[in-house]
RNA sequence: GGCCCCGUGGUGUAGCGGUCCAACACGCCGCCCUGUCAAGGCGGAGAUCGGCAGUUCGAAUCUGCUCGGGGUCGCCA
């Protein structure tokens, strides 16, 4: 037996007790006859006292102890002296009077200290994950994830969910991102992929009869990282027989806010989630997954300044681009300084740049306001009266900082919204214990490819067209709405979902839109749409992103934090050195012959 | 693929043309110490400044390339 209690858990009520703890030494302060050591596991840290008078033997062993030792104590718990508790710990009321010493194990130097406010490149974090993750802020979040998993587990039972697991090894559907693929020995040439998502095995459990089905599923992108991007990362995937859209969202109201409530019961969730349409997140916040804990809305100065007389804004304006900003509230003293930065941040994010223009605080109403209360690199080259109606449509008043971004549509978009999370991040404008969920509604059924110079689906092909939009599909797929959702939680895409087509013209019809001939539709699809010809139930579902609604619950701004052995930004794992080169004799086995090896 | 930031003992930083065979804190090693909890005191070891090339009388410092890390745009149905 190695332990009575973990360490965290010793309390006044044990004084008297003889126990045995065991962990790894967190500290040692040695004061020659008299040496402490706090020994730590999961649980927490507990004081234990080495008197060289009454435990010679212990006391002389203690001495070589180093931090991350892993030792076994036994002792008798006795409250501290008057004046030496310490508050700051759980366990400071009492110590652990040690008898005896048992050093099970030796540690080399840790790379760095096991404290949560140490400052350690991410790197040797990741290179030395097992001394990392021994953080209590880390264990805090793995524990966080199961958390939220147990939660989720109960919730989908109750709610009637069969959790099925599906396969890792399946084929590639080359669609939408990247796929790992795994070499068949058996079948030389032949390559396994692994899931981007098991889109097509839940639909085809419905198929099955199984009528709610849910999974922790593992889904693999090969494609490049962020902060909430991993090439794996774990879905909470769930599909429904005989349910409308507004079915599957109350089921995930349900999971969502019983998840926060038991993990950070802590926070405010206001329900019910509201619903917004695709297009009124684009217009009102240039974004589809705004965060609406605060207002700072995106006005469209379009129309405003295409006839202006000033150059830019015409050609952009011509060119068929937008001229969109917004209002930092009093705002209007940022220095040059400041606003540089802000120009900055907008082209990382892909602008050509960003116009500031600022309206004195000396005036005390917009109608007042003359050239000589604006300052802004555009003061002279429009008249005063567009510029006060640019401030007008944008809501900026006396004191106020306008933020002006112009281009091409997509790119003044995403620009400015991130902008706008950038501002109300400054500004402090949300409030970090509210999570506002959002349904997003409405997506457009496509989105035109440039590229392959066509429609593409903007979610995915199975997704259904809303009823009424279904003879639009030969006219004008572009205004064609889907019964496409996405659950949005404070300016984060936790996920996307649909109810699928069941209905055999429709599907082809999309397939004819997206310009996958026959034989590529059977070769990606076939084995789906033949469960379809045998009877397939009216079906829908999501895919929501386990990792950032744990990320986001624990309070951390990028995944990493809340997966055990994340990867670099190079999808490398540091710890394994993976990815890594295989034997020879590998390749052969798998008939592969590696071109270009290292290049 | 593009853009931005970072790389100096084990860890985190300072130094930003010569006064640096590199400074500080923590950690590490040794000695002392019976009430500490970021213990304390004294002493000590530890870095060819990510790599390569260049500019210069002289490079941690300037330039180019490159490698690694982070953020981001593209990409991610």
């Amino acid at each position: 037996m190695y332990r009575d209690m973990t360490c965290g858990e010793p309390r006044g009520t044990d004084v008297g007790k003889i126990i045995t703890l065991s962990g790894w030494v967190h500290r040692r302060r040695d004061h020659g006859g008299l040496t402490f050591i706090d020994i730590r596991d999961f649980s927490g840290l507990m004081q234990v006292v080495f008197n060289e008078d009454t435990a010679t033997d212990a006391h002389a062993l203690a001495g070589d102890l180093r931090s991350e030792w892993v030792i076994q104590v036994k002792g008798a718990v006795q409250e501290r002296r008057p004046g030496a508790e310490n508050p700051d710990l759980p366990t400071g009321a009492v110590e652990l009077i040690a008898s005896e010493l048992t050093i099970l194990n030796r540690s080399s130097t840790p790379p760095f200290e096991v404290e949560d406010d140490v400052n350690v490149a991410d790197e040797t974090r990741l290179r030395y994950r097992f001394v990392d993750l021994r953080r209590p802020r880390m264990y805090k979040n793995l524990k966080l994830r199961h958390d939220v998993i147990q939660s989720a587990r109960t919730y989908m039972t109750n709610t009637g969910f069969l959790e099925i697991e599906t396969p890792i090894l399946l084929k590639s559907t080359p669609e939408g991102a990247r796929d790992y693929v795994v070499p068949s020995r058996v079948h030389p040439g032949s390559f396994y992929a692994l899931p981007q998502s098991p889109q097509q095995l839940k639909q085809l459990l419905m198929v099955s009869g199984v009528d709610r089905y849910f999974q922790f599923a593992h889904c693999f992108r090969d494609e490049d990282l962020r902060a909430d991007r991993q090439p794996e990362h774990t879905q909470i995937d769930l599909e429904m027989s005989f349910v409308e859209q507004e079915d599957v969202l109350q089921v995930l109201e349900g999971l969502y806010t019983t998840m926060v409530r038991e993990t950070r019961p802590d926070l405010e969730v206001p329900t019910p989630f509201p619903r917004m349409a695709y297009a009124e997140a684009i217009e009102r916040y240039g974004s589809d997954k705004p965060d609406i804990r605060f207002g700072m809305e995106v006005a469209r100065l379009t129309e405003i300044v295409s006839d202006s007389g000033f150059g830019v804004f015409e050609s952009i304006a011509s060119a068929g681009g937008a001229i969109r900003a917004i209002v930092a509230p009093g705002c209007a003293d940022y220095t040059r300084r400041q606003t540089d930065a802000l120009i900055e941040f907008v082209k990382s994010s892909g602008a050509q740049g960003l116009i500031p223009m600022h309206i004195s605080p000396d005036v005390t109403s917009l109608e007042e306001v003359t050239l000589d209360d604006i300052r802004s690199p555009i003061r002279n080259h429009l008249s005063l009266e567009t510029l006060k109606a640019m401030a007008e449509a944008a809501g900026a008043g006396p004191g106020d900082l306008m933020l002006i971004v112009a281009g091409p549509e997509s790119v003044v978009n995403t620009a400015i919204s991130n902008l706008r999370g950038e501002m109300g991040r400054r500004l402090e404008l949300a409030d970090p214990n509210v999570f506002s969920f959002l349904f997003v509604v409405d997506f457009p059924l496509f989105e035109w490819d440039d590229d392959r110079d066509g429609w593409a689906a903007m979610h995915h092909v199975f997704s259904s067209p809303r009823p009424e939009d279904v003879e639009l599909l030969d006219s004008d797929p572009g205004v064609v709405l889907g019964q496409l959702y996405d659950l949005v939680l404070n300016g984060v895409e936790l996920g996307s979902g649909s109810i699928r087509i069941i209905d055999r013209a429709v599907q082809e019809k999309v397939f004819e839109l997206i310009g996958h001939s026959p034989e590529q539709v059977e070769e990606r699809f076939g084995q789906l749409l033949r469960a379809f010809e045998y009877g397939a139930p009216p079906h829908g579902g999501m895919g929501l992103g386990l990792d950032r609604i744990v990320m986001l619950l624990a309070g951390e701004e990028n995944i990493r934090e809340v997966i055990a052995f994340p990867k670099t930004q190079a999808a490398v794992d540091p710890l394994f050195d993976a990815p890594g080169v295989i034997t020879d004799e590998q390749l052969r086995e798998l008939s592969i012959r590696v071109v270009n090896p290292g290049g």
